[in-house]
DNA sequence: AAAACGTGGGC
DNA sequence: TGCCCAAGTTT
């Protein structure tokens, strides 16, 4: 059983020495809050993305958009666009959707409490419990992927995720305490990330050790233990990239809903699970350039890459293919191998 | 409540 | 190559 006090005590002393330094956080013992827009954005970028992914993305976001007011007022296709790569494209519709609501309903402020931040559209559980600690610092019981990696072993917990998800949350929750809730919350995702990673744990460097029931048992990464996932199925299709010779693009705005919703896109086939010839949706010189491959995360998806140059009105022509899935992008690229 | 929803890096 | 992993939410 895990002496509670001591154990805070040598979390925050290591957390107070060790803190990453990130453009979204101020640091411990310095006095200061973060601004809770950019606690928000930035917890919502990193929902099942890594830092080094979402850190380019947090910095052009608070460059263009640096308040609540500012993102509020932009365009939809600008933000989409922007978000173009980070994946999961439903956190950039939510993103716009909450900062009209804040900007509408909460007078262009935050709500201040867990409650009140659950309301927001893509604020779940993690995220409203995460900004609730790290900008408003109120205790709040804030469990990513980091926490339970760390409770599972620091309690050996030999439930198999997803399921052992509430043993491992309410073991989180007996860690939680009034003093310093926001640096408590950053301090085990921080200890999770560098320390206490997935592979290879940093044990010897770990200021918990002592606490640690897997690390006494000598075999730390065991934990958590996981369910197998199923095998991701394949599907095929072809993409068509038609050019103006002025070098514009044909794309397409996708509909609001389900994959890639929202954002813009080469024109397609459907996806299906063998290989077809697909009916070109224009008319023209079409000549096949290969296959792109990718990963989405409940399917793999081969593309037959189709090419010519033509005109069409019912497209969106665009100079610019950096607002582009990186499913897309991978197509024009093969298009385009000088550059 | 299981399934949908992206991407890139590591091994 | 293929599987796992990363600061989850929505339906």
């Amino acid at each position: 059983m895990i002496k509670v006090a001591p154990f805070r005590r040598r979390l925050l002393d290591w957390y107070d020495r060790e803190a990453r330094a990130l453009p979204w956080r101020t640091p411990p013992r310095s006095g200061m809050r973060p601004d809770p827009y950019r606690v928000w954005l930035s917890e919502v970028m990193l929902q099942q993305t890594t830092v080094p992914h979402a850190m380019p993305y947090f910095l052009e976001f608070t460059r263009r958009w640096p308040t609540v007011e500012t993102l509020t007022a932009a365009e939809d296709a600008e933000v989409m666009s922007a978000w173009a790569g980070l994946g999961y494209y439903a956190r950039a519709r939510n993103l716009l959707k909450t900062a009209r609501a804040v900007a509408a309903d909460h007078g262009g402020v935050f709500p201040d409490t867990e409650d009140g931040l659950l309301r927001l559209p893509g604020v779940g559980p993690y995220t409203a419990a995460a900004v609730a600690a790290i900008a408003f610092d109120r205790p709040a019981n804030v469990v990513d992927g980091n926490v339970e990696r760390v409770v599972a072993r620091l309690h050996a917990v030999e439930t198999p995720l997803p399921g052992a998800k509430p043993e491992l949350k309410h073991l989180a929750g007996g860690l939680v305490a009034a003093d310093r809730p926001g640096d408590w919350a950053q301090a085990l995702m921080d200890l999770g990330a560098t320390i206490c990673r997935p592979r290879a744990p940093l044990c010897d460097r770990c200021p918990v050790a002592v606490d640690c029931e897997a690390f006494r048992q000598g075999e730390p990464d065991r934990y958590p233990l996981r369910l197998r996932k199923a095998a991701r199925p394949r599907r095929y299709g072809t993409v068509w990239v038609l050019r103006d010779g002025q070098g514009r693009i044909g794309l397409m705005r996708r509909p609001p809903q389900g994959l890639l919703g929202g954002m813009l896109g080469l024109p397609t086939s459907e996806w299906l699970d063998a290989p077809v010839e697909a009916e070109p949706p224009i008319a023209a010189a079409w000549r096949a350039v290969g296959e792109v491959e990718h990963v989405f995360t409940h399917f793999h998806l081969t593309l037959r890459v189709m090419t010519a140059e033509g005109l069409a009105d019912s497209l969106i022509w665009d100079e610019d293919a950096a607002g582009l899935p990186s499913v897309f992008l991978k197509a024009v690229r093969l298009t385009r191998p000088e550059r």
